[in-house]
Parts: structure tokens; C-alpha cells; sequence
RNA sequence: GGCGUCGUGGCCAAGUGGUAAGGCAAGGGUCUGCAAAACCCUCAUUCACGGGUUCAAAUCCCGUCGACGCCUCCA
């Protein structure tokens, strides 16, 4: 039975489904105005490795994950590149993509934009000011009204009395109390809008979420996710839009991933110390990534270093190790020592990974089989009493998005590195160790790594 | 100041009442011409600190200290 913390219980909860075998989904995109960094690649790879689980469990899932092409911030960088806002964010979209596939994070089944969901947001907010969830101010701007929703704040856990402190109406702003926040947001000459009943602007930040759920994926979802920096005020104001429209619950479950940690800080846009998706896969596997945050648990605070990714290398290079091949000369085991233990892994893994997807369990349960595997080898285990256990181990390494791809170089290389190691076993034949060394040692500048063993010599690019 | 999450070996970290998973690093060994990889062994009587509940607590309760996140845009 799967277990899922659920932010909006502070509970584990027993994970049941508003419709039997299907799960709804709905998770928090990016604002695309410039490239994204590792922060995004974590919460991505999170709810990628929610989204295989369940799947693996036997659900359909239907993920949407949106992203934000009209904001603030893409406006400005589009004024400061002099283009287009919807082609800079276009551009920027097509980039995400790529970066998501580049860490093996499997598409969303639909990725709904802002842009063009601008009908159903519009007929939206006329219907919260109907039930009397929302105002329109007289300079064009459309508030949500907090205080016709009994229930406001019960994500974040606040109270409207506690949040006042820190409130305050910024100048021009016609709000009825400080927490109300915009819907509509009237366009400043300019700036890119679109027509509405209460003049050309745009959407607020909230409000597209709400719209895109409704339109994706039904008044009600099953789970709703996406980083703990969304909790407030993102995901409080769109389950008080939601709610307040459809007057029913909006999802079961809430899941948010925690910040990734550069030197003790969140990485964050805003404080700069940012690293980018594609600087790091010029220096790192997508693997490596990933099992640095198999590693770790995916609510808690992610730390990202030298250190902890060097560790997560290690880790993917030895669960690598247990899908070498049997020696060509294995005598064969004569008892199945294996199937125990592909056994006994699966179970494991699956009930680490049901108890609040509990990565960090499931990759324990990976090196336990990668350790049987690899001792039934040592032990002259054949290719065919091999391959049930590396099937398995290969599937649930999947369940986690794990590639364990080796590198790939040119064909050009691999002639030259194939023409090295062929005069190196001549030398090691003529027991020159000084000229087999040093090829060893030029191989190595190259970017390979050799293994000798009793049955000739493997190599890989490293 | 308010709300929330959390403090487990040198590092990352699992474990929410029954006596500390796993990985990295480190040390020793098998194998090897030497390496590398793999495998074997060693590595927390103790879970921030102080009280309390219990036959029994890292796990529950209270307090203290500390870290991080949110309260403005943020995955």
C-alpha cells in the first residue's frame, strides 16, 4: 500500500485514487525566461520518479506540468533583449524540453502555457466575481477577496491575522484587505495583453494554475506538486481559486519537493548562485543528478557539493558494475543463489518506494542485488543464470529513471583507443610493463579507464 | 516577529515505541606484473542538549539551543 506525505494533513496518508487506477496529476512548470538550473532539474526528477512509480504500481497517470509564458519577469528580459515576449518564452520552452529529456525525465502527457488558456482564465475569474470571490477595481486590476474564503491558509498552516504584519498594498493597488491578490492584472502601456471584461491586461500569477487544472484535468485531482517554495503563496491561492469556483475539494494530496542547498543557501534565481541544467550535464552524467537526489530524501533540503556528487557517482558507477557481463570462461554456479535475492530486492525496494517514495531505501535495495550479482559472477555464474537478476535489476533501476548508460565517444576515438589497447596486450604478452603502463597511462589522459582480467582487457570512457 | 520542516558516525543518509539500513571516505585483505573494478573484513552501546511518559524511546510529550524554508518573485 502506497503512503503519501501529504502537506495539506502534515500526514502520511494511504494513497486512494479519486477514480480506480487513474491517477490526475498536476505539477508546477517553470516561468521561462531564461535557463533553468539544477534547483528546477530536482523537482523535475522528483515528480518524474513519482510519476514512474505509480505507473510501475499499475496506474495510468496523467501528468500535466505547465509553464508560465506570461509574466513580469519574461516581459522585462523580452524589453531588455528588444523581442518578442511570447517568442523569447517560446524559446525558452523548447529549451526546458530539451534539458528535461536530457536528464531522462520523462514528457508530461500534456504541457498546457498561459498564452493559451487565456478563454477559460478569463470566464474563470468572471465566475469567482459572480459568487463574490473577487472585485473588479475601478483602475482594471481584479482581486481575489480572502475573506470570502473560510478556509484561506490552510495549506501554509497561517491564519489571515498572522499574515497582516508583513502585508501591505503596494501604491496604485485598490485591494479591500492586504492578503487579496490579483486575478487580473490591467496591462501598463506597452506591455502585451489581452482584451477581457475589465480591459486589456493579463493574468495574475495564481490564477492560470486553476485554469489549467480545470482544463486538463477535471474539477478534481488526485496530486498536486511541485517545490516548497510554492506552498505560499502559489498553491494557498490556487486552492482558494479552485475551490471558491468548483465549490468542491481541488486535490487529495499535495506533494512539494525541498530546495536544493549550494554552500548552506537555496539555489535560487533571486540570490544568483545558480547552476545551470546544461553547465552541469557538460561536467556530469544525467545519472549522477539523479542519484544525488535518489540519495537524499525528496522533502527534506538537497545538498549540493563536490562532495555529495562525487559520492553520487560512485554510486551510479557501482550499480553499473552489476550489469557487466559473466566471464566468457564461467563454469556455471551449480545452485541459483540469485533468484533469493532478485526476490528479496524487489520486495524491498518496493516497500521503500511505498513508504513515501523513500529513494534513498529503494537504492539500498539496488546495491544489495548489484552485490548478489556481482558475487554470483565473481563466482562463475553464466550469462544465462545472469540475466533474470539483471533483468530485474535493470527494471527497478528504471522505476528510478536511472539510465546506467555508459559514455559514448566517436568512432574515430574508440579506432584509436582500439589500436592502443591491441599493442598494449602485445606488450603486457612480452612482459613490457614500462610500455604497457604508459599506454595505461595515455589512455587515461584520452578519458579512458581500462580493466585487466583473466579474460582480456574492458575499457569505458570515463 | 508569525508559520513550517528538521537536527542520526568524517560526509550524504534510512529508520516514528522493541534495542542504529545503505552509500561515500578511511584502514586491512582476496584477485592482479602493477593498477582498476569486484568481493570479504573493520568503522555510532549511540541518534543536538535538558527533563518527562513507558517494562522498553533515535522514535511519544515539554523545554532549550541550532539550521533551513516560507511570510516579496522563486522548483
Amino acid at each position: 500500500m502506497l503512503k503519501i506525505y501529504n502537506t495539506l494533513t502534515r500526514k502520511t496518508e494511504e494513497f486512494q485514487t479519486l477514480e480506480p487506477g487513474k491517477v490526475r496529476m498536476y505539477v508546477c512548470g517553470v516561468t521561462v525566461y531564461n535557463d533553468a538550473h539544477v534547483g528546477h532539474a530536482m523537482s523535475a526528477i522528483v515528480f518524474d520518479i513519482v510519476r514512474r512509480y505509480l505507473e510501475y504500481r499499475g496506474y495510468a497517470v496523467k501528468h500535466v506540468m505547465n509553464y508560465t509564458d506570461v509574466d513580469d519577469k519574461i516581459i522585462n528580459r523580452a524589453n531588455q533583449l528588444g523581442e518578442d515576449p511570447l517568442k523569447l518564452s517560446a524559446r525558452y520552452i523548447a529549451d526546458y524540453a530539451a534539458d528535461l529529456k536530457s536528464l531522462n525525465v520523462l514528457p508530461a502527457t500534456s504541457n498546457p502555457q498561459v498564452s493559451t488558456t487565456m478563454p477559460l482564465i478569463i470566464q474563470f475569474i468572471e465566475g469567482l466575481i459572480q459568487k463574490g470571490h473577487a472585485y473588479a477595481a475601478s483602475n482594471g486590476d481584479v482581486y481575489f477577496r480572502v475573506n470570502s474564503d473560510d478556509d484561506y491558509g490552510r495549506l501554509s498552516g497561517r491564519k489571515l491575522e498572522d499574515m497582516q504584519a508583513g502585508a501591505r498594498i503596494e501604491i496604485g493597488e485598490q485591494k479591500e484587505h492586504p492578503m487579496d491578490f490579483a486575478l487580473w492584472k490591467a496591462a501598463k502601456p506597452g506591455e502585451i495583453s489581452w482584451d477581457s471584461p475589465w480591459g486589456k491586461g493579463r493574468p495574475g500569477w495564481h490564477i492560470e494554475c486553476s485554469a489549467m487544472n480545470l482544463a486538463e484535468l477535471g474539477e478534481q485531482i488526485d496530486i498536486h506538486g511541485g517545490g516548497n517554495d510554492l506552498i505560499f503563496p502559489h498553491h494557498e491561492n490556487e486552492i482558494a481559486q479552485s475551490e471558491c469556483y468548483t465549490g468542491k475539494e481541488f486535490s487529495r494530496y499535495w506533494i512539494h519537493n525541498g530546495m536544493l542547498q549550494l554552500g548552506g543557501e537555496k539555489m535560487s534565481k533571486s540570490l544568483g548562485n545558480i547552476i545551470s541544467i546544461k553547465e552541469f550535464l557538460s561536467k556530469r552524467s544525467s545519472d549522477i543528478m539523479r542519484m544525488l537526489v535518489l540519495n537524499g530524501t525528496y522533502r527534506a533540503p538537497l545538498m549540493f557539493n563536490d562532495e555529495t556528487l562525487d559520492a553520487a557517482e560512485r554510486n551510479v558507477e557501482r550499480l553499473k558494475s552489476a550489469l557487466k557481463p559473466a566471464s566468457p570462461s564461467a563454469a556455471g554456479l551449480s545452485a541459483d543463489t540469485l533468484s533469493a535475492s532478485t526476490e528479496s530486492a524487489t520486495a524491498n525496494f518496493t516497500e521503500a518506494m511505498d513508504s513515501d517514495f523513500n529513494t534513498a531505501g529503494a537504492v539500498a535495495a539496488l546495491f544489495e542485488l548489484s552485490k548478489s550479482i556481482n558475487t554470483a559472477r565473481d563466482n562463475g555464474a553464466t550469462g544465462e543464470q545472469l540475466k533474470p537478476a539483471q533483468e530485474t535489476f535493470k527494471q527497478l533501476a528504471g522505476v528510478l529513471g536511472l539510465t546506467l548508460e555508459e559514455k559514448k565517444g566517436s568512432s574515430e576515438d574508440e579506432a584509436q583507443v582500439e589500436a592502443l589497447l591491441s599493442e598494449r596486450t602485445q606488450a603486457r604478452k612480452d612482459k613490457n610493463w614500462k610500455r604497457s603502463d604508459e599506454i595505461r597511462d595515455q589512455l587515461k589522459v584520452m578519458g579512458v579507464t581500462i580493466e585487466d582480467s583473466k579474460d582480456g582487457t574492458t575499457w569505458k570512457w570515463s
